[in-house]
DNA sequence: AATGAATGAGTTTTCATTCAT
DNA sequence: GATGAATGAAAACTCATTCAT
């Protein structure tokens, strides 16, 4: 009748995108298939077909689903900040929280990007960098209102970004019994504040 | 009579795992097949599996491959300075600097670790971190080092070298006309010498 | 809703195991590919891996299919008949006369027993003999049903029933222009009587 | 120089026919190539492919190896013997003795003869029965024989062999902790001596 | 909106055989 | 006589996708 999806329709959706985070994590991109996320999102093969135009739609609305919800998440600590510094801190900390906290959603992140490519063979982490990524619009934004308040040193906003989101991403592939996830987090904080004041 | 494999079975493997770096930095991954590999090595499929004994065991021994290529590049160049911050400096040099001279090597290299997982499905980005990864331990041993001879201040090594490898790891990823490197090298010794001193 | 197999995939599974059967008698075991198979069924490869899980699974349904067609052949025709004698000549005509009449199946039985392997290598003929085979179990019962009559004289019905059994299966591979079925039944039936009486 | 084969190319035969039969016993005819032949044999493939023209060669001349050794096997234990049925008695212990003793190569036999087949697709199991093989022979010859000699009564020698060589053949086929041999054994010449005489 | 049946292409792997050395 | 390198065909199986119902 109308033009949205109905609600049932983006339930299933949803459904269907829950079970392919759960199956990358537990199979990683390489081995995941239709079949296997239908079976785990009960459901049957052709339903995922009509639901998403092929296997491609549906790991992208996967990423988009992830994407989404952790920029949400960091998103709103920050806000709760007043200082750019204080929002920088904020940043580092809900970044580091949203590992330990959603460490399924963020195995299948880390699988699709790192996956993942366009059909002309473009790898995702290529594409998805710096220029369109909220993530670090969002990160380099702070840098530059903390230069412009002068709480800030004067540096490169572009390459003081990458150097801590590099130190955020390389910290969710630590795991084991060796890392100690509070100690990092001190220690990157003590590290970035020395960087930018 | 001996067990070491021919001259000719050597270079035959050399050229496999040539063929399937190649056809990894083009297609990625998850699009590698036996048969593309083949096809680009102008071999019969059969013939890589005459000399690896699955796609698991060539994809591992070209792993292989491309971490002693990249340690013995980047290990030449620290060998040559004397100072524990002359040696930290030229990592930091030679690491970026491999990323531009060996793409081909790197994207691979990337594809590898980021997706293959092992038979149980762990990950290989979480198997090979820093207690065995030898570039690790290079890193660490510099860090260590200058504390020891006071060349740098006190500060946890292990968290410093994940900021220090992920601050390179990050720049990887960068591509595009929006990332100049020469600038990003030079901010990142500068904030690297901030945090050590 | 429930968990039956519906009409349409019983009908097609059917179709599959005679294909099967048909191919087993016509190149053997050896030389069954599920691709012939499913050229004979005139279905695609992907269907049968879709109605069994593997070839294995498809040759042990074929198996069953066969066994059971044989074991309700006989013992139909036994339980017409009352005494113990006459039961047991039964089972010899019923057993000799479904060689004649049932050729193929025959074969592909045959095949099936002599030729497949567990997944640890131990041949079927070794797994499913006298205490698992309901033919051999039938055939004991008679015995015993006469002996406890006084029908029959004392023998050890186990070996007795091997060297009947083993007087059907030899038959079987009879063929040409040597063999006379109706001479071989009335000279075994005379012997068996001896041997019982 | 001359035209018979030299005596190392006659003892590499043997051991390629040796390890042939081995592996038949451990994997099955339909799992047996070449190349596990070899393995066992510590020879390359391509040394099978020079001593024999192809695999049904070999395999072929595994057989004869087989059946002429069970035969001398059991035609000196017969030979032996004066009368017609102390032959007869003795064929049967013969044969179920070479069970117990050659189990391998017992083994090996029903594997080359269940599932080798002609290149017109011809099962072995139809092509060597009564009319050409030798054992077949031997015993009719023993029964008629003994019905010249009057030891015997009258009956279809044809198919009293038939008998007989399943009551063999059978037994063969059982093992496992319920099958007594020497009982069976016993019970067969019983009943042998109720058909014959 | 949902299913299960079906296909055909593509996957890895094994095989018998050949041949230069 | 013997090896190891090499091929090309065929094997079993999986997959994304389509479609009638």
């Amino acid at each position: 009748m109308g033009d949205q999806p109905s609600f049932i329709a983006e339930a299933r959706r949803e459904q269907i995108i829950k079970a392919s985070i759960e199956t990358l994590d537990e199979i990683g991109y390489v081995n995941v298939s239709l079949a296997k996320i239908a079976k785990r999102a009960n459901v049957s093969t052709g339903l995922i077909s009509y639901h998403f135009l092929d296997k491609e739609d549906l790991l992208n609305n996967t990423l988009a689903y992830l994407l989404k919800k952790q920029l949400d998440y960091i998103q709103e600590r920050i806000s709760k900040e007043e200082s750019a510094y204080d929002k920088l801190i904020s940043f580092i900390d809900a970044s580091l929280a949203y590992q330990g906290t959603h460490r399924v959603d963020n195995i299948a992140l880390i699988e699709i990007i790192f996956n993942a490519r366009t059909p002309d063979n473009v790898p995702y982490y290529k594409v998805s960098s710096q220029e369109e990524d909220p993530l670090y619009k969002k990160l380099q934004e702070i840098l530059c209102l903390g230069q412009e308040t002068k709480e800030f040193a004067k540096f490169d906003s572009k390459s003081v970004s990458i150097i801590i989101q590099g130190a955020i991403a390389e910290s969710m592939l630590m795991n084991g019994e060796g890392f100690d996830l509070e100690a990092y987090r001190e220690e990157l904080v003590n590290m970035v504040t020395k960087m930018v004041k």
